[in-house]
DNA sequence: TATCTTTACGTCAAAACTACGCAAAGAATC
DNA sequence: GATTCTTTGCGTAGTTTTGACGTAAAGATA
């Protein structure tokens, strides 16, 4: 059995005095990684237990710079590209009581409301420039595939798969090349097209789409070190008709 | 200038204790009447000020059932289809002096807060059966063309801006028929898609297209007293492998 | 009866998507 | 260094989807 834990009761005396009441922001960021589609989760001190980034809104912050702040403090990146899927508002989320112990919060004593409305953003970002950061209750930050998520706190596993789910539906639509360095080739865009849909496409079709497309730049180094015909390397022409 | 408002100061300090600070929704409520997208707004007593109904989330409520309570009482439906499109959620959204001053808000004296985050719902229902109800502090509750509506308070221009092109960009995966009675024409589902786009078209090519999806169901009866030649009812055809 | 508009269905060409062929590039193996 | 293997980069051909438009029958009006 976990004892009481002080600092997470400063720290939720403090949210609870200069943040809004019921109202929290989920983070799902993605990154992409040896053709994996992955997500930063946390750790919580003194624990084995895993969840999402998360915190709160500030009283007189907008709810999207809030989303920003909190997910800038888990990657070290800034400008990072967000989406807002999905209002988590059901009555009762999880066992909160259960949760609550796991983590060795500290209900009592604090102002702290009964249930919390969680708003869901996810984040697609550029996996190798994410210096991942822990924050104060947790003590470890790191990437995990998605196929290998344990069972994660609150309703965390349920949001990060609306969160896949919101992503696959909105692929043509989503600037998904913030999920890729700046160069890249043509089979490691078809990976992750191919990871975040979860089947295969042809890599004769995919190029030719991918080309038609007219988003891609050429650049006129190959990518070296593969076992076989080194591919070209692109990059995204943001300003196709510049 | 208006005086103070007892009835509305009674009514905020309700909902100031039963229900979540900070947090409201909005709901964009459309209907589908003589080829016209319309929607469901209220004016506020003793002034010519309208909004969008809307209201606030009770403490162990859930958001959704919040909103499905909201959108009935100004309905009179119940199972209304719903839709979160969107958390309106910048620090300040509108001139709240203002605001408050042209509908009489006693914001003095009312534990109150200083924002307010919008979750915003579009609801489609059946023009014909909604009966349009006014709330507590409003006197009338009437159907708008969405190229009549005038200035509203707060953001709410914006919001059923928003509303719109959310309902455009999902127009295939939403269920549209909820704005229809449950015999319809062809032609009245086309005029319906053309109000949602904005732009016509081709009657040949819409009839083809919709029948080849194989959701609908054509009646026996034909639609009376047009004009021309009397088109075919048809209804939605839920269980299209049944 | 003639005229007019609209529905209900058809035709045809352009565009998009899909399956698959294949030569050249590069690494590993013989 | 030749052979084998996989992968890239580009091509072809068939099919499906989309879009422009033709038209006969229905129903009201002149």
């Amino acid at each position: 059995m976990i004892e009481y834990n002080p600092a997470a009761a400063r720290y939720y005396q403090e949210v609870s005095e200069q943040c809004i009441h019921y109202l929290s922001i989920d983070g799902v960021i993605f990154g992409f990684h040896q053709n994996q589609l992955k997500v930063l989760l946390l750790r919580w001190k003194g624990t084995e237990e895993w969840s999402l980034p998360g915190g709160f809104i500030r009283k007189a912050e907008s709810v999207d710079v809030a989303a920003q702040r909190i997910m800038q403090e888990r990657t070290g990146l800034n400008e990072l590209y967000l989406h807002q899927f999905h209002v988590f508002g059901e009555a009762v989320r999880y066992n909160q009581e259960e949760t609550w112990r796991k983590i060795n919060l500290p209900i009592q004593g604090v102002n702290w409301s009964e249930r919390t409305i969680s708003l869901g953003y996810y984040a697609l970002v550029d996996h190798s420039k994410v210096v991942p950061t822990p924050d104060f209750l947790t003590e470890e930050c790191r990437w995990w595939s998605l196929d290998q998520i344990p069972a994660l706190l609150f309703d965390h596993n349920y949001i990060i798969n609306v969160a896949l789910a919101s992503l696959r539906k909105q692929l043509n639509d989503q600037p998904i090349n913030h999920l890729l360095p700046e160069a890249f080739t043509i089979p490691e865009l078809q990976r992750l097209h191919e990871t975040i849909l979860g089947y295969p496409l042809d890599a004769r079709n995919f190029y030719k789409k991918t080309m038609a497309s007219g988003s891609l730049e050429r650049l006129s180094e190959r990518r070296a070190g593969t076992p076989h015909k080194a591919p070209y390397l692109y990059r995204f022409n943001l300003r196709p008709f510049a």
